[in-house]
DNA sequence: CCTCCGAGTTAGCCACGGCTAACTTTGACG
DNA sequence: CGTCAAAGTTAGCCGTGGCTAACTCGGAGG
C-alpha cells in the first residue's frame, strides 16, 4: 500500500501537466493576438496592413511578415505579397473567441476595482492563461456586480 | 489642433506598450518558475536535483541543463557539474516574490469560486502577467472574503 | 577496490519570434 | 506616364526553450 508514494507521484505528474499547458498556451498566444487585431482592423478600416500590425504590436514589419507566414502555414490568414491581410474562416472564428475572452477578462478586472488602463494591459497577458472554469467564475462575478468599478 | 489624431496615436502607442510588457513577462517566466521550484525542493528535501526539476516541469534533463546554464549567466543559480543546484541571493529573493504572487493568485481564484485544482493550474499561467495594481485588487478581494470558495 | 548503473552532461537539431540591412514593389503626384 | 518615397519583403542573424542520442561521471555493491 504505497498510497503516500502514489499520491506524491500523482501530484508531480499534475504539476508537470500544468506547466505543459502553460507552454501550450504560449504557442497559441501570438496566433490569437494576431487574428484578434487583424479582425479589429478589418472591422474598423476595412483592411489590415502589415505596417498597422507592426505599429500596434510594437515590432518591425519584418517580424510581422515572418509571423504572418507562419499563421498562413497554420491556415489562419491568407496573405499575398504587397496586399492586405485576410483571415480564413478558422482565423475569423479564433478571432471571435479571443475577442470575447479578452473582453470578459477586462471587464472582470474592472469589476474587482482595477482601473481601465491597467485592466486592458493586464488582460492582454492574462487572457491566454484562463481555463474555461475560471472564465465561468469571471462571468458569474461580472453578472453579479454589473456596475462595479 | 489634431487632437483626435493625437489621441489615436497615443492609443496605438499604449497598445504597443502593453504587448511589449507581455513579451517582457515571457522572458522572466521561466526564470521565476525555476527559482520558485528550486527553492521549494530545497525547503522540502534539502537539495534540488536536475532530475527532480525535469520531472516536475515535464521536460527532459537536457532541457533543464540548458535552462540552468542560462540562469547561471543571469546570476540566479549556482551550478557545478554533477552537483545539486543552489540559488544565489538574487535567486532566493526572486523565488520569494514569485511564491508570494503565486499563492495570492491561487487564493484569489479560489475566493471567486474556482476549484482548487483549476486554481492551481491557472495560477501557474496567470501569475506572470499580473501588475502590481491588479495584485493589489486581488489582495483586497481576498481580505474582504477570507472564507469564500 | 573495482565495476557498473543511473544521473547528469554535451552536441546537435528544430521552431518561435525578435532584430537590421538591403532589396523590390506599389501607387501617388508632378 | 515616369519617378520616387513609402510600404512591404527577403536574407541572415540572435536568444529561448524544446528534443534525441551519445557521452561521462559518481557512488553503491559485490
Amino acid at each position: 500500500m504505497s498510497s503516500a508514494r502514489e499520491s506524491a507521484a500523482a501530484e508531480i505528474a499534475q504539476r508537470a501537466e500544468n506547466f505543459r499547458r502553460v507552454r501550450e498556451a504560449h504557442q497559441s498566444e501570438t496566433a490569437e493576438d494576431y487574428v484578434e487585431l487583424i479582425a479589429e482592423l478589418i472591422d474598423r478600416h476595412g483592411v489590415a496592413r502589415v505596417g498597422e500590425l507592426a505599429e500596434r504590436f510594437g515590432v518591425t514589419s519584418a517580424t510581422v511578415n515572418n509571423t504572418l507566414r507562419r499563421l498562413q502555414r497554420h491556415e489562419l490568414v491568407r496573405i499575398e505579397p504587397y496586399r492586405d491581410v485576410a483571415l480564413t474562416p478558422a482565423g475569423r472564428q479564433l478571432a471571435r473567441e479571443a475577442r470575447e475572452r479578452h473582453e470578459l477578462v477586462r471587464s472582470f478586472l474592472i469589476a474587482i476595482g482595477v482601473d481601465p488602463e491597467t485592466a486592458e494591459a493586464d488582460a492582454e497577458g492574462i487572457e491566454h492563461h484562463v481555463s474555461h472554469r475560471t472564465l465561468a467564475a469571471f462571468r458569474r462575478f461580472v453578472k453579479r456586480q454589473p456596475g462595479a468599478g
